[in-house]
DNA sequence: TGTACATCAGTGAACGCGCGTTCACTGATGTAC
DNA sequence: TGTACATCAGTGAACGCGCGTTCACTGATGTAC
């Protein structure tokens, strides 16, 4: 699951037409223009003008890259499905290369603070990426792609997850889909709230995985305050 | 708590200059209209135009009512608060009708099944609410607004849950604002899911149920098939 | 109760602006010899 | 390497449409006598 060839960024099995370096640039400037737009305005209140604007084009570039801006919705979000799992993978790497003995709270929060889900963090990222999710679940022709996203969104979320349980040597409490729901609920309702109050509070975070876990071997007691 | 007058749905309360009984309606429908053309096109994607066709009023007669859009976004909003906490009164007033013993679980969930938080559970609704959501996160005059019915919100949940846990003997096993936090996270969650697949799915709210809360009293124990 | 008048509430035409989309064009890039 | 040409990629003007907003208007509602 970690060991992938390395390629995910440069995808040599593009279909027939493959496109010129030029225009792979041209598009990825349109793409992230459009993420700060969609941030600021909404994706149905995004003109095409604001975005050529802010990548530097003119509407005529638009409409030369995309067929119009569901096209380019679509592009961002199987962009970050292969971005996610990217992330993943190299998430993981990371956390396999530190051997130092975390608290078990520590180990799996810190894990779950890599999570981008899709985003950067910051609140622009935040903010386009609900704009994607609620713009996705209203055309039929995104829905099944935002899935895979999301679904890739888990896969990543079940990595870090599995090697931050086994590495702090806990188990989940409860079926592993379910625990990853619950997770994923948590963390989106955590980004939520900081679109208003302008922080990221893990406090419900920490104290779902504390209730979401026990030690794996019944002998020691981490989650008491206990001595046993 | 469970106990006021019985205005909130006429308040004599209102400000200086009491809008007509004519007005009120004119405002209601136009009210209604905006959340189902706020769900199909968004609250940016949603013309003037098309609200006043939904409500069966011309342009003109949205502008003798509001001053812009936001204005009547605003207006939503603070709807949205007084049904709130309207629906919290009836909610604990019902459960507290109902005397035959419940499973803890059913109690407990049956009591989070009856929460919209803020909508009717159907499809429009859920989208309408997201909007909102995004919408006020945006612009800066409505977000204290939108924390206050979000606050609205939670106290429904927790004169709901407080009333539902005290009925079946449990208590949580967090504090209570952690608690409550989870389960409006996995609430919307739920929700968020059901926009894409069409049903609403509340097994990982049950488990999450489940892990929350315990026994009140030490000697029974509910939670395992255990008989004691 | 009836009449005359004042105010209220919504109508619908008009305005100008910005947007989506098209398309003839030009400069940039690539290729054949 | 150099030249001539073909194709590609982005430009920017043009079009028409729909939208936000205004405002003179008319019918509806309320009030004084």
């Amino acid at each position: 699951m970690t060991s992938l060839p390395e390629a995910a960024a440069a995808p040599t099995t593009t279909p027939v037409p493959a496109l010129s370096a030029r225009r792979t640039r041209t598009r990825q400037r349109l793409m992230a223009a459009a993420v700060a737009v969609f941030a600021e305005r909404g994706v149905i209140g995004a003109s095409v003008e604001e975005i050529c604007e802010a990548a530097g084009f003119t509407r005529g570039a638009f409409y030369s890259n995309f067929a119009d801006k569901d096209a380019l919705v679509l592009a961002l979000i199987e962009q970050g499905i292969a971005e996610e799992y990217a992330a993943a993978e190299r998430a993981v790497a990371e956390l396999k290369a530190q051997d130092e003995g975390l608290a078990p709270t520590e180990a799996v929060s810190r894990v779950l603070g890599r999570l981008n889900l899709g985003g950067d963090g910051d609140r622009t990222s935040l903010l386009a990426q609900q704009e994607l999710l609620l713009y996705a679940a209203r055309v039929a022709d995104l829905r099944a792609p935002y899935e895979a996203f999301v679904d890739a969104c888990r896969a990543q979320v079940h990595a870090l997850v599995a090697d931050a349980l086994e590495f702090a040597e806990l188990e989940f409490t409860m079926p592993v889909e379910l625990a990853l729901d619950l997770l994923m609920a948590a963390h989106d309702h955590m980004h939520q709230r900081a679109l208003f109050t302008g922080r990221l509070d893990p406090t419900a975070m920490h104290a779902l995985i504390m209730n979401l876990t026990r030690p794996r071997t019944p002998r020691a007691v981490h989650h008491d305050a206990g001595t046993v």
